[in-house]
DNA sequence: ATGGTTGCAAAGCAA
C-alpha cells in the first residue's frame, strides 16, 4: 500500500497536475494539505473518475485538507480537538483497509506560525499541544497510525539547505522543534528519515528568489508511523520532479510503502 | 536586495 501527502496549495490551481499524479503514481490514499477550497467547491467528482473515495475539510480561501482512498473511508472525523474556537480546517482523519486490518490515517496542516512573537506563533504552539494529546489517544489504539500532512516544522539543521536562513523564523523556533520531538518521542518514526538520512533530503522550495534551482529547500512535510505502522515500512520517497513541472505547488509529495 | 512569488478572489492576506 502506498500513501502519499502533497500539500497543493490550492486544489483548483493545482487540479491537472493532481490527476496527472494519481494517474503515473497511483497511490491508494492521499493526504491533501491546503487545498484552499470550501468543500461544495472541491473537485470530487474528477478525483472519483480515476477510483478514488474523496472525505474533505474544507475552508474559504486558504488551509482545508482531503483524503483521498482507493478503498472506503472509515469512520472519518474533521478537525483536531481540543478548542471548540478553532475555525481552521487543518485535521482530518479515516481508517483505511491494508490487508485483512485497518490503518488509521490523519491528513494535517500544522499552522505556520510567522511572524514569530505574535498570536499567530502562540497559536502554533498551542495546536501542537492538542495534536500531542490527540496523537497520544490515538496511539492506544494500537492500530496502525500514520500522521502525514505539511507540519511547518524544520526538525532538525540538515532538514534546511541553509539553517541560518531559518533561525527567526517560526518553523525552525527551538519552541516548534522541541514541540515536534515529544511528538516523535510518543514513539513516531519519521518515515522519510528512516530511508534516507543525511542532508539534501527537501520537500519544500519557496517560490521567490530560484529557491528550487539553487536547491534552497527545507523538510518540513513528514509522515510519522507509530510503531505498529513502521513494522510494515517498507520504503519512502519524496517527487522532486513534480516542483520542476508548469506552475507546480512549492511542496512536492512525499509517499511511503506499507506492507499489506 | 526592506524585495522577491503564488493562490484565492477580487483588496489584501497567508504563506
Amino acid at each position: 500500500m502506498i500513501i502519499a501527502t502533497w500539500n497543493i496549495n490550492g486544489v483548483k490551481a493545482r487540479l491537472e497536475s493532481a490527476l496527472a499524479y494519481l494517474r503515473q503514481h497511483s497511490p491508494d490514499v492521499v493526504c491533501l494539505q491546503e487545498i484552499k477550497s470550501v468543500d461544495e467547491g472541491f473537485p470530487t467528482s474528477a478525483f472519483q473518475d480515476l477510483g478514488y473515495n474523496v472525505a474533505t475539510l474544507g475552508q474559504k480561501g486558504f488551509n482545508g485538507v482531503a483524503l483521498l482512498s482507493k478503498s472506503p473511508l472509515e469512520d472519518v472525523t474533521r478537525g483536531l480537538p481540543g478548542d471548540e474556537l478553532d475555525q481552521h480546517a487543518r485535521w482530518i482523519e479515516a481508517s483505511v483497509a491494508l490487508g485483512d486490518r485497518m490503518v488509521r490515517i490523519v491528513s494535517l496542516y500544522l499552522p505556520n506560525g510567522n511572524p514569530i512573537g505574535t498570536e499567530k506563533f502562540a497559536y502554533k504552539l498551542a495546536w501542537m499541544k492538542r495534536m500531542q494529546a490527540r496523537a497520544a489517544a490515538l496511539l492506544e489504539d494500537e492500530m496502525p497510525l500514520v500522521l502525514a500532512g505539511d507540519f511547518n516544522v524544520i526538525p532538525e539543521s540538515e532538514d534546511a539547505k541553509r539553517p541560518q536562513a531559518w533561525v527567526n523564523d517560526a518553523l525552525f523556533q527551538p519552541e516548534s522543534r522541541a514541540a515536534w520531538r515529544s511528538l516523535v518521542n510518543l514513539g513516531f518514526t519519521d518515515a522519510t528519515r528512516a530511508c534516507h538520512p543525511g542532508p539534501g533530503v527537501y520537500t519544500f522550495w519557496d517560490y521567490q528568489a530560484g529557491a528550487f534551482q539553487k536547491d534552497d529547500g527545507i523538510r518540513i512535510d513528514h509522515m510519522l508511523l507509530s510503531s505498529q505502522a513502521a513494522d510494515l515500512l517498507r520504503s519512502s520517497g519524496i517527487d522532486r520532479d513534480t516542483r520542476a513541472q508548469e506552475k507546480p505547488s512549492d511542496h512536492v509529495p512525499v509517499w511511503i510503502k506499507l506492507d499489506s
